[in-house]
DNA sequence: GTTTAAATTGAAATCCGTTTTCAATTGGGT
DNA sequence: ACCCAATTGAAAACGGATTTCAATTTAAAC
């Protein structure tokens, strides 16, 4: 999904809902869309905050909250106690590789292994709406330095 | 792992780390045990409270994570919000089917599935340490109701 | 351009699960 | 029985997420 798509989507999400289209929340989206992926709010916030200390906290707080609401992110979480979100491509899903060495975040797909889970899901009568796969070890980088 | 099993790995592991064998302690693992799988801390401090109304919710805690460092118990996320324990079966890995209706729990395992990862995280030059996945949908009862 | 009602904002307060503090108690080696 | 370290439970502290509320801003109506 494209920046400028997202933005579309986003203001058509406003107005069918009622709500205002805001300087902040512009603001918001555009250092959201700019700065990439899996950003805790936290982290947007102070990146925002160098050229718009005005922004507050709740702020980001509720305009990701809306981003995951009309489609144009999600919210993850990877076992480190905070949210975070990342602009989403809808139509290909896809997992992630954690380094728990320095943190870096891979996204990776693989219709294999999603094919298999529906399977599996069948054979206990689940139907799946969803899926969570996240796999935790040492990058290329952090493997050779040990 | 059987029960008996899981209460001599404990105290060999208290043992070994200079730490104490308590009566709380004692009827804590009990419990756990008994219970099953999946319990929040504050699920089983309230199980215990019902006979043992002096065992505080800070034990219970603290004995939690004494039985995920000796490897008798695992903690797990769902995305409620609060982390749950199962006992671990340890030779055995397994996943887990959740549905997000009647919040019901299923473990499965699939070799496949697990070959699949390794190779793929291999193609991003990962090593694995640890994965979750986790498949949200409905079970066959809950599909059924609707 | 004004007016107006409703939505939004930011600072601070609150929430809620987790973790720590600390004085009192208990375990277990001597 | 004595001692010292570990443990306990109540309460406080913590940290991220969320809500409150008075002041401000939006945009629709006039």
């Amino acid at each position: 999904m494209g920046s400028t798509e997202s933005k579309n989507k986003f203001k058509d999400f406003l107005l069918s809902q009622g709500l205002k289209s805001t300087n902040q929340r512009e603001l918001i989206l555009e250092e959201f869309l700019r700065a990439g992926s899996h950003l805790s709010t936290e982290e947007l916030y102070l990146r925002l905050r160098k050229k718009h200390p005005r922004i507050g906290y709740a702020t980001v707080h509720r305009s990701l909250k809306l981003f995951a609401q009309c489609g144009i992110a999600e919210q993850r979480h990877f076992g480190d106690g905070q949210a975070r979100y990342e602009a989403s491509d809808h139509d290909e899903h896809h997992d992630h590789l954690i380094c728990v060495s320095c943190g870096r975040i891979v996204e990776f797909e693989d219709p294999r292994i999603e094919a298999l889970q529906v399977e599996v899901a069948g054979e206990h009568g689940f139907s799946i709406e969803r899926h969570r796969l996240e796999l935790y070890g040492s990058c290329a980088d952090c493997s050779s330095t040990t």
